[in-house]
DNA sequence: CATGAATGAGGATTCATTCAT
DNA sequence: TATGAATGAATCCTCATTCAT
């Protein structure tokens, strides 16, 4: 019993991975509560009840997508090259590797865990506290540093910040609503929000008077 | 049975909207899969099969749910304003009044509906076609007459509009996620997101050299 | 809602009947585990689902014919005879109608609770509380006046009375255990018994005249 | 194969002895079918497959419990002793140490196989037939003697015995129903019980031969 | 022999829906 | 129309048992 044994491990995490991708799959296709055990349990290649080794529950199975949502390779780096490649560029290449970085398989694991956190106060709690907050309070360093800094306009940063990111979120629930638009576009989205954030939509004034 | 009888009429309309009140409510607080049928009757103070008389199953109450969000009155004024309060103050105005309309109670259904459309190709579908693309349709032809004046810079109408919706939506998805920092703000927020559209967060040129 | 409706009750109290009827018919047969609600639904002639409108879940089943064994008629009256009849007589009597009372559908009853009692502390704990406990706190009071009034030699009531009804109970426990000698003479047992628990095993006589 | 080989004959009854220790807690404790192979298997400190070389299923597990009792050491010699001590010292003295050989341990054994017994018509008749039946036919020998002899009164051998064992029996599933007024006059128990076997509850001589 | 992961049949329970009153 | 008791299909989960290692 003490003995670890690092392959029956390595084992167990193949098999819990197997389970969260099949469940992934299923989940985003039929929805949480219409999928069944079963049908994840096919999806994965094994027997209902192996599922029950690995997970306590269904409800254990969407905890467990959350928590894959909570891996995504830290963000700290990315912020810091703001200040070497000045704002606009590292926005754009910012904006461009995360909405890559999320990608399609990024986007059904959201839409699963999105759709069920909005009826399940439990989860949205969980994912409040888990994912979002967190990386909210990594960015807001950032940005405080950079009104500090003159860099952006002196904005309230904890709330410029989440409006800046609900444009992007709300970009992607739209594209997961089936938005035509978005889909058609997908290539150009990350420098258009960049450029929206950055510049606004209004005609500025230093282009009107030379 | 060819009598259309106003008041059987009226009477019946209110039923409906009884029930749809209970089950807007219900669902917000439960989710549309967790809430029972006899959980709406109970908070609608009504036997589970009345419920039944008035809408063919579980899933009708959703639509009845979308079909209420689809009766959000007419936005065609409001955009038709822009020309006559220039941009800046029509924005903010406009931004008011829309998270205003939408209030707790239009959260509520919206975190409803979208939960579900999340999760239900068909819903999906529905909610995107009888409401999310018939607003776009209306809002492009203000967004294009406005590139058209100069009025805001010359980017692409469709996509933009989605962008800058998006954030819209985004805020209110955080919001409904919990966020505390919106929650606290929430006064601020229509101007907030009126301004970040219009100038964006970038120092601009034209305060640098006057 | 404030209106009993006594006909709905009698309904409601028939169709608990008619399940309890059922379920001890299928416990006493094949035993509390491995009776499926199936089976009871089907002794009962209607559907699963309708036995969870008169019961919380199965374990409510054993508790329900628990409160049947409960509702045995008061024994008080039948122990103020004793002193009109006789000791002898008296407890000839009542062992016969006890014994009669019990009969093979309070056997099955019996054979049920004390099975499941005898694997389930809560069960057993809630029988001893509200069934056997009650009824001897109810015989003691009689007891201890006939050893009061010399009618009984001086033995410690309580313990007495536990040891002779537990002869009764051993005896009932043995038929439920198939024993082919006590089923065979069913009719001489209550008699025996009063026999045996008035004058003993021993031969009298001898002792008395030296 | 041929080869009986005493050592792993030895190791294998060891084993079969440890799972059956750990099966008789477990299932006094949860009870037999609340009782999971999983629980015995931990209790005994093996895996779960381990049990299944030595027993062909769970309910072997009972069987293997029956057979304990069934090892109870003989009691021949215990009644033998009868004539040499006079029927009340015997008793007595039997009494004693029947109850005493019963001790927890054997309750509980007893506890786990009459539970089953009184729901599993298979074990029941498997327990009368290797147990209790053999048990009589012994008895009854020393009954009828004593009954020839004078030394008890003429009752019927067969059917008294059941009678008297039963009042040992019933005071022991009192105990086990956690009879708190048995539970705490244990001492008394077999004295008072070979008493009330060998007297009875009424006042003798004294009222009859004047 | 020992292990314990995998299996999948089985069963309690829920709940949308029906329909007699 | 309103009611709510009855229905039974659907599904999560348990756990005895097997078997490859």
């Amino acid at each position: 019993m003490p003995d670890p044994d690092p392959i029956q491990e390595q084992l167990a995490a193949a098999r819990r991975s197997q389970i969260l991708d099949a469940a992934a799959r299923v989940f985003a296709d039929k929805g949480f509560h219409r999928a069944t055990i079963r049908d994840v349990a096919q999806a994965a290649g094994i027997a209902d009840g192996t599922i029950y080794n690995y997970f306590a529950n269904k409800a254990a199975l969407m905890l467990g997508i959350l928590d894959r949502l909570n891996q995504t390779p830290a963000r700290e780096g990315q912020f810091a090259q703001a200040t070497a490649l000045g704002i606009d560029d590292w926005a754009r290449q910012y904006m461009s590797q995360r909405y890559a970085a999320i990608g399609p398989e990024g986007r059904r694991l959201l839409q699963v865990v999105l759709a069920e956190a909005l009826s399940n106060r439990e989860l949205r709690e969980q994912y409040s506290r888990q994912i979002v907050q967190p990386t909210y309070a990594l960015a807001e360093g950032f940005f405080k540093q950079w009104v500090a800094e003159g860099t952006v306009r002196p904005v309230d940063p904890p709330l410029a910040l989440r409006v800046v990111s609900a444009m992007f979120l709300g970009v992607i629930v739209l594209q997961l609503m089936g938005d035509p638009v978005l889909d058609a576009h997908q290539a150009e989205l990350p420098e258009l929000m960049a450029d929206l954030v950055l510049n606004g939509l209004k005609e500025k004034s230093r282009d009107t008077h030379d």
